[in-house]
DNA sequence: GATGAATGAGTCTTCATTCAT
DNA sequence: TATGAATGAAGACTCATTCAT
C-alpha cells in the first residue's frame, strides 16, 4: 500500500560491517530498526524488507528471529518499555527531600526517560496503534502509563501529608501534568517533524515552566491568604 | 496487510430498489465514514471498500467523488476542519468579563469544539499519519493548533495587562495549557477504547480541575504573601 | 487498464448543437467516433466513455444504439466496410481501355478508395484486433481484400488475354503489388504519425512509382529483345 | 477488460519442489512470454498474470524483473530488435557478387530475419501499439525500418552506378519493394491465422516473384529495345 | 544460519454495463 | 429518449511469508 507522498529510496544497507555480526545482537538491531520504521511511517506502511535492510540483513533473516511482522512488533513494544520501566520512581520514593523537589526530579526524570529516549517514539506509535493492537495498548497502559502516575500520585499524596502541598484531587491533578510532557513526547515525532523548528520549546524551559505552575497550584491556602 | 483477524461480513444490502441517486449527499457520507475508519485503523489499514461498505455504496461509487485514497483523505482533513475553526475565540476577545471567566470559556470551549467533535479523532488521526503527510500536518498545525493558541495567548495577555494574572512567559504556557485537553481527545480515540473506562476521567471533574490549576498558577504574586 | 503515457483529458464534449439531433443520426455520429478512437488506441485501450463524449453523447445513451462494446465494434466494421466495396471494380471491368490503364486507376482507385478514407484506419484496425476478434477479420478478408484482389487479378489477366501483359503468376501478383498500397494505409495510422513527417512519401509520387515498376514487370518478353 | 470468451484455465503446476530459483533465465523466459502474448492479444488486453503462467511463473515473479508492464514492453521491444540488427547488411555491401544477386540476397535475408523470426510478431505489435507507445514507434523507425531501408538503398544505388539497373528513384522504390515483405510478415500475426491456410503463399514462392518482378522493373533501358 | 527468489492473497483503481431519474 | 450515478468484476501492483540454495 504505497504511502503516496514518500518516495522509497532503496535504504542503503549498512556499510560492511567493521567485525562479524554475533547473531545475538541481530534481534536487538532489528528491533531497533523497526522501532524507527514504525514510529515514522505507520505499523501497515512499513514494510518488513525496509527493517531488514536498516538492520544490514536480508529480508529472510528477520524470519530467523520473529515469527511474524506482528511478532516483531509485540517483541519491539515489550522489550524496548520493559527496561525503561524498571527503576523509575525508586529512588523518589525513598527520599527525603522537600517534595518539589521530588516533583522536579519526576518531571525532569520523566523527559530524561520518555522525551530523550525512544519511549518517546514508541508512545506516538502505540497511540497511533492502539485500535489495531488493543493488547499492546493495555500493555502501555499498565506498564508505563499507571507506573509513571502511581509515581507522580505517591510524590504528590506525600506532599499533601507532609503539608507542603494542599489538598487536591490527585486522580485527576495526575492526568493533567503527566499530559505536557506526555504530548511533547508524541508531538516530537509527529507534527514537530513537519512544522519550522521555532514552535518547539526548549524542553529546559518548557519544564521548568511547567515545575513552577504545578508547585503554585499545589501552593497551600494560608500561603494565599 | 491484513490487520490481525477483524472480520469483515459483507454488509446485507437492503432489498428495494438496487441503488438511489443521492448525489448531492455522497461525498459527506463517504467523508464521515472515512474519517470513522482512518481515525480507528489509521489511513494505510483502511480499505477503500470498507469505506465504501461503511457509506452504503459500493467501492466505484467512492472514485466518482474522490479520485484517490489520498484524494479522500486530503478533502476529508480540510473540509472536517475548516468549519470548526472559524468563528472560536471571537466572542471570547470582546467580552467584559473576568479573564478569569474567559479562561474558563476557552477551556470548556475547546472541548466542546474538540474533544466533543469529530475534531478529536481528527487530531488522533493527524499525529499518527503526520510524517506520511506533512502536507496535513501542517494545514492541521496551521489552522487549528495556531489559531487556539492564539485565544488562550490572547486571554493569558488581557490577564497579565489587567493585573488579574501574574506576568508570565505565555508561549510556555499556552503549550503546557493546551496539552491535557488535546491529549484527552487523542487519548479517547487511542489508548482509552482499549482499557478499562474508569481509567476514563469525566471532562468535567477534569476541565474544572485544570482551570483551578491554571487560576492558581496565574495568581498575582501579592494574593500569595 | 490505463495505457500510461497518454493522459486522458475529458474529451470536450461537443459544444452545445446547432440543431436538435436527429436520432436517426446517432448511430453514425458514435460509430465514427468509435473508428477515431479505435484507430488510434486500439479497442481495449478505448473508453466507451470518451467514444460517447466524442460523438456529444452521454455513456448511457451509447447503449440504446448498441448492446455492447464488441457489438459496436463489430457493426462498425460492418457499416464501415460495407458502403465502400459496392461498386468498385465494375466500371474497370467494362473499360475499352489499355490495360495498363485499368492499371492505374485500380491503383488510384484503391488509394482514394481506402488510403484517403476511413478504410485506411480499418485497416489498421483490422490487423491490429484480427487474433482478437476473428469473425471480424475473415468478414474483411471476404469482403475487402479478396474482391480488391479479383479487381487487379482481372485486370492483370485481361493485360495477359489481349497481349499487353507477360504471362505472369497472377495470385502472387496481386499479393505482391496490393502490398504497397494497403502498407502505406496501415502505416498512416499506426508507426507515420510518430515519427519526421519527411519520411512519409507523397501518394502520387508512390503510386506512379509503383505503376510505372509494375508495367516494367509486366511488360511482354518481346518488348524486352 | 475481457476480449470476448477467452477460457482462462489455471494452468497445473508440476508437483515436486514448489518452484525453482533461476534467475538468469527468468528474464528471458518472461520475454518470451511476453511477446508471444502482447503480438497475440495486444498490450492492454494481455493480463500479466497470463504471461507469468505462461512463463510457468507467478505474477509476483514478473515484478522481480520488470517494474510494471509498460517496463516489460519497453524491455520487450528493445531486447527483441536490437541483437537483430546487428550484422544484416555488412556482408552485402562488401560483396562482388551482381547487383541481382546482392538483391536476392537482401530479400531473402530480410525474411529469414523478419518473417521467420520473432520480428514479424514484434513488426504486427509495433504497427498495432505504435500510436500508445510512440517512443517505441520511433525506436523501431530508427532501429528497424531505417537500416533495413538503407540496405536496400544500398544495393539499388550500386546497380545503378555500375549500369546493371536503370536509374530510378531509390526513394521511393525502397518504400515500395519492402512492403510485400513487411505486410507478409505482419500478416501472418493478424489476419492469416484467422482465414482459411490456402490464402497464404508460400514464401519462396513469393519472394522469387518478388525478386523477378523488380529485377524486370530494374533492368536497364537499352534492354529494352 | 543467511539469503533473496518465488509465491499469492490482498488492495487500489478502472471501466463496461445497468438502471433510477 | 437521454442522462449519469451506481455497480462490481477484473487487472495492475505490493508485500508478508515461504523455501530452495
Amino acid at each position: 500500500m504505497p504511502i503516496s507522498p514518500r518516495p522509497r529510496p532503496k535504504p542503503p544497507r549498512a556499510p560492511a560491517p567493521r567485525w562479524e555480526r554475533r547473531k545475538e545482537s541481530r534481534p536487538a538491531e532489528l528491533i531497533e530498526a523497526a522501532l524507527e520504521l514504525f514510529v515514522e511511517r505507520g505499523y501497515a506502511a512499513t514494510r518488513l524488507e525496509d527493517i531488514a535492510a536498516h538492520a544490514g540483513v536480508s529480508k529472510g533473516t528477520l524470519y530467523l528471529y520473529f515469527a511474524s511482522k506482528e511478532e516483531l512488533f509485540k517483541a519491539l513494544v515489550r522489550q524496548s518499555i520493559v527496561p525503561l520501566i524498571e527503576t523509575f520512581g525508586q529512588g523518589i520514593a525513598q527520599s527525603d527531600a522537600p517534595s518539589s523537589e521530588l516533583l522536579r526530579l519526576c518531571f525532569f526524570g520523566w523527559w530524561s526517560k520518555i522525551g530523550a529516549t525512544r519511549l518517546s517514539g514508541i508512545s506516538k506509535m502505540i497511540v497511533a496503534e492502539a485500535r489495531n493492537f488493543p493488547d499492546m495498548a493495555r500493555f502501555f497502559q499498565k506498564e508505563v502509563v499507571t507506573p509513571g502516575s502511581r509515581v507522580l500520585a505517591a510524590i504528590l499524596e506525600r506532599g499533601i501529608a507532609r503539608g507542603e502541598f494542599r489538598p487536591i484531587d490527585v486522580e485527576v491533578a495526575v492526568n493533567l501534568w503527566m499530559a505536557p510532557i506526555a504530548l511533547k513526547a508524541i508531538w516530537s515525532h509527529s507534527i514537530a517533524p513537519c512544522c519550522a523548528p521555532e514552535l518547539v520549546i526548549d524542553p529546559e524551559r518548557f519544564l521548568n515552566a511547567h515545575l513552577e505552575f504545578v508547585l503554585r497550584a499545589l501552593a497551600p491556602e494560608k500561603a494565599l491568604t
